[in-house]
DNA sequence: CGAATAGTGTCTATTAGACATTATGAG
DNA sequence: CTCATAATGTCTAATAGACACTATTCG
């Protein structure tokens, strides 16, 4: 028996990894980064969700590691972050026993573009995966943070978060489809987001070569809002 | 430079909690665990989810440890069981930076009494709390498990889960409202439940002093259904 | 004017809520 | 029979889907 009880047990190592969204090209994107290149890495070359480990004397906390792990790929500061679940286990970091807690971001287009890491690019989603094969176990987490988005977004208002300031109704929708990947009711979809006091429009119109769409903005400090039905019916 | 990545950095703790509920008494209760009373143990002689630390050696991954730590406390092996979240920050537990994977699992009644450890006790689930102040984060844990069970209710299958083996459907309802803690319309809730392929009526009758009930039994391999409404009409 | 997209209206289908009505067993 | 609960039926309200129709700009 001892006095104190003993911490020094061997510890898993605690890492942070952020699926970052946005809207690029009229398609929905992630941003992965290269691994390094030397062999003493694992999976060296490989890309991978931006992520690392957390560091106990500068994170607070895990959305802190999480913020920053973002900020420092992307620059930008506070777009909507939400926790995605954990994953861990003895096999997934060569390194040894491992567990990483996952958190997915969605990024207004506009910002999307700016202050980019140079170890950082953009791949489009094609289904729930991307191109390029991905390391450690972060295809799975990339599927889960797609599946979970898809699946929110057929209740939720969080494609508002993937536009930029102001944006049209069509706009909106577009967006909408674009995660989805399927099309939708223009008349619903309207009725929904306009009865959801979500949005209130802006004295603006966006003018094209036809009939000029209505500007809207977010209402501030917007809570993604939640809809008592999905979109379809049963299938 | 060095030919290998450092790994001695200081890492943090990992811990597994879980949140096991179960309706007992005609109310939705949760399992908690006193802990020991060693001064030099944190938060000595109060109330905790049960949990603890990940062992690096014996668990292959995170679910592994939950499942464990629900077998260890009561008995039970494989009860629905899915991933609540994670906390994790310098100052939720006094012996450092630590983080805990959180899970919850619904026990159906008749498990919930059985093997329970001796340092085990169930607990009635007041709003979204329970009497006894609890260690480290776990009120906040448990009040998003709460939340989260809630929320899901209104739209899934969740609470078959918490149902014996045979059961009627006015039970079956009962229980979704101990849950979501108001009453449903008994016409709707039939309607949807037998609509979803979910239960299947078994060749007896549950008798009592009136009119007997069907029993239904959950058809195999059951996983949980999703509806695309809520209970309620928007608010 | 025509082309194209924005925006509205009409009709149907689904399903929840409210609540009335019928069914069945015990005593 | 009465009582209690199970089970069903009827009507309304809300909202999604389908799709037709009108509105507004450019060229």
């Amino acid at each position: 028996m001892q006095e104190k009880p003993e911490l020094d047990f061997p510890r898993p190592l605690t890492t942070v990894d952020v699926v970052i969204f946005a809207i690029r090209s009229d398609a929905l994107q992630v941003l992965l980064v290269q691994r390094p290149k030397a062999e003493s890495e694992p999976f060296p070359g490989a890309w991978a969700l931006p992520g690392g480990f957390v560091d106990i004397a500068g994170d607070r906390d895990l959305e802190a590691c999480a913020v920053r792990r973002l900020k420092a790929k992307t620059g930008v500061v506070s777009p909507y972050l939400e926790q995605l679940g954990s994953w861990g286990s003895a096999t997934r970091d060569p390194r040894g026993w491992s567990a990483t807690h996952a958190y997915f971001a969605l990024l207004p287009e506009h910002t999307a573009g700016g202050a980019l890491a140079g170890d950082a690019q953009w791949f489009a989603v094609e289904g729930e995966k991307v191109r390029p094969k991905l390391a450690f176990d972060h295809a799975e987490i990339l599927q889960a943070a797609v599946l979970r988005l898809r699946n929110k977004v057929e209740y939720t208002s969080l494609p508002a978060y993937l536009m930029p300031q102001e944006f049209t109704l069509p706009e909106l929708q577009r967006t909408y489809e674009i995660v989805l990947d399927r099309p939708l009711e223009k008349s619903a979809f309207r009725t929904r987001m306009l009865a959801a006091d979500l949005i209130e429009p802006v004295a603006k119109m966006r003018k094209g070569p036809n009939r000029p769409a209505q500007l809207y903005r977010l209402k501030k400090a917007k809570a993604p809002v939640f809809f008592t039905r999905t979109f379809n019916p049963p299938g």
